[in-house]
DNA sequence: ATATTTAATGTCACAAAGACACTATATTGA
DNA sequence: TCAATATAGTGTCTTTGTGACATTAAATAT
């Protein structure tokens, strides 16, 4: 490094300029009584204080390393879940979106299985009713823009195993595809596709949900960015 | 707004907190010569002073709205183009990736039509060789995802139109989706997908490239999220 | 045993992409 | 004038993977 540059690093404070707040915000997404669900919580201080919001928070700069960590350490925080599917979705930001000021928010989306939360706070609402109700800051468009995504990887994508406890059957993970949709998906097809994609380990295990035993698959570590050779039709 | 939440906002001030820095960056794609090229603009200060590396900046507080905003502000200012396609593509936030700190860059990427561009600063580089070079920051990361998901939204999409001149053919058209996926396209079926999406205006006017004069076609309009039935194979 | 319910397969139809031969319309040059 | 040639554009068959729907399989209940 150049002299100078120490020179001018040296002497150099973000505090003197005005930078928008920085946070991430999450939606966190699992199947709960047949239905999808995400996390909300309710806001304890102010702004917006004692509304429902998605989790979220600011960067921490000493224990984060990256927005990665960032979103981790909130889910980890919040659902005490460790691996869980995590991407980022989009970032929004601007003048209006916080009284604070102008601020950015890092939106990720998180899919978990349900079984494995231990909840330290928050409460689990019923997608379709979170998206009626009236959210901190623009929130309720954050959980659009994830549900959306969601959707819309759930046609090209295996990603909804994500939600998935490790034992599951066929007929199973096809309900989790049909939910997230929102419509019945025919059965044959959903079968080949996924048993052409090699995205599931079949045990020799079954399972008695209904009448006829179901023979029970395992995830397998998935590709991030495996794609089935078409979309399912809209 | 609730009394107490008044006096929490006026005694908030964000310089009491220790938040990232945080900008937009942008890869600026156009054809030149037959060639993806990037915009690559040469670092005036520090830190990497004298780098090369990809239009960006400061969100400004005054003059900005929104991200979207800024991406836009920082496009023309650079290219004197106005209505370009803009996508966000992602954030990449962490301590490491700027000497001055912790910071958050929003990543966009903009097709032009070469042809509309002022150039107010910076030089066309061939993608291939802008990947090569050694850019500031992480700014060859960020290059590279913005390929990445430019090549991939060839494959479903009819992005590329994006980068056409207002009157194109349809050769020209697939030699420049050719140019971006790096190979060659099976031509009656690139027709057929085109013709069929319904995302072209057909020109009573032709155009003598070659022997045979060619029917030029406008781009019409199109959705933003318009995809083809089927990707193109790998 | 037979009905019933859920699991799983067989098979044909359909749609859109790939392969490749073919036709069409201009220019060039003998 | 008329072939040769190069680029534009079509015809049509193959391939692949999804949708539709009938059929078979394996358990429980009566």
């Amino acid at each position: 490094m150049q002299n100078d540059e120490k020179t001018f690093l040296a002497q150099y404070n973000i505090h003197n300029f005005d930078v928008p707040l920085s946070s991430v915000d999450m939606s966190i997404f699992a199947i709960i009584d047949q239905k999808l669900h995400v996390l909300l919580t309710n806001r304890p201080g102010h702004p917006c204080k004692g509304m429902w919001s998605l989790p979220g928070g600011f960067v921490d700069l000493k224990k984060d390393q990256t927005l990665d960590d960032t979103a981790h350490r909130k889910l980890t925080e919040k659902t005490g879940v460790k691996s869980p599917y995590l991407e980022q979705v989009c970032s929004k930001g601007g003048s209006s979106r916080d009284p604070r000021g102008w601020s950015i928010t890092v939106l990720y989306f998180a899919l978990i299985d349900f079984q494995k939360v231990d909840l330290q706070e928050g409460k689990w609402i019923d997608v379709d009713e979170a998206l009626t109700r009236i959210l901190a800051f623009d929130h309720v468009d954050l959980l659009r823009l994830s549900l959306d995504r969601l959707r819309s990887k759930a046609r090209y994508t295996a990603l909804p195993i994500a939600l998935m406890p490790r034992d599951f059957t066929l007929t199973e993970l096809q309900t989790v595809f049909e939910i997230i949709l929102g419509r019945k998906l025919p059965l044959k097809s959903f079968r080949r596709r996924l048993m052409t994609a090699e995205v599931l380990i079949p045990t020799s295990r079954s399972k008695i949900a209904g009448k006829r035993p179901a023979q029970i698959y395992n995830a397998k570590g998935v590709s991030r960015d495996f794609s089935f050779p078409r979309p399912l039709e809209m």
